[in-house]
DNA sequence: GTCTATACGATGATAGAC
DNA sequence: GTCTATCATCGTATAGAC
């Protein structure tokens, strides 16, 4: 929201390339497509992002700023529901999800400029769901299932409904917990 | 195995983009760079491989002749164990995981020359895996565990171990079974 | 702030010799 | 089967004008 003032060229700069990322994967979005899509030259666009790295940096923040798990989170039981709800917002953007999903794809190659984001932001959210949800293997898991259950929708969206599969989960951790 | 054959160039070019895809994935892995690694130029591969997506097509068949979840599998209990021990293959091989995981993320990208065979891929493996296991919603949810703890995993080998998360989704599937 | 011109290094492919 | 040329593009980035 803080990013989208009218005449604001650099959300509009950061918001197209976010787009094309989930379109293309990084690698494959040039910045003359994403220019052009905001009307711009290419060089035009290096004004404001002085080279190609900057701008996925920006784009990695807006990410941040769209995510829901901001918040403080309560008890275990109201995590699951969090997320649940979670699940149904994504899959109601499918672009902004497939912009996560290849970003946290590509890396983990060697080298890859958005690797220590991905690194450290998976170390930070575990660490928040664990205190939620009590162990952090759980935690681990929970997120895992988050992210494979998007690939798999991704791919074939009405094959891969993610919010069974979730609920599932949600269930057997719940049942798991009250077990003990 | 079939593929290894000594003096068999083909199986020698695969097996380095295999390779290299996992390190810097598809987009970034240049045919001059496969070349080189094999002692060719890459004219010389091009004689192999016509064009750059022959060759992830022959990538993606290896990667399947490399896969374990091929045998007929037994029940519930048995796969899950079955599963474990690939967990435990896959973290001795992190080569063959990365290559996996960035390409199944690439894959969601429009156009991208593997999304149909990831596409089709899911979908077989999570059939093969409803009949073990019961139903297709607990397999979506295991396939998208074992995904998505391989890119915590690649991040962060030490602080992400994929064992013990697995092994707690086993447990609380097999109490979820256990408790109809 | 945005453009034109342009440098400069890839990259995927073709044609044809050996 | 493998190489030497050779292309046609493309892609990031710089310099400098308006």
């Amino acid at each position: 929201m803080a990013t989208a003032r009218r005449g604001d060229r650099r959300g509009e700069i950061v918001r197209a390339a976010f787009d094309m990322i989930g379109e293309r994967g990084y690698p494959n979005t040039t910045l003359a497509a994403v220019a052009e899509r905001v009307g711009l030259t290419q060089q035009g666009l290096l004004h404001y992002f002085p080279t190609k790295e900057d701008l996925l940096v920006a784009v990695l923040r807006r990410r941040d700023e769209l995510d829901v798990s901001g918040g403080a989170v309560a008890g275990p039981a109201g995590v699951l529901e969090a997320l649940a709800m979670l699940v149904d917002v994504n899959a109601s953007r499918p672009g902004i999800v497939q912009t996560f999903t290849v970003l946290a794809g590509e890396s983990v190659t060697d080298g890859h400029p958005a690797r220590a984001y991905f690194a450290e932001r998976y170390a930070r959210v575990r660490a928040l769901l664990a205190e939620s949800l009590g162990d952090e293997v759980t935690a681990q898991l929970v997120i895992a299932a988050l992210d494979g259950l998007q690939i798999q929708w991704l791919l074939d969206p009405e094959g891969a409904d993610m919010r069974p599969a979730f609920d599932r989960l949600a269930e057997l951790v719940g049942r798991g917990r009250a077990a003990e």
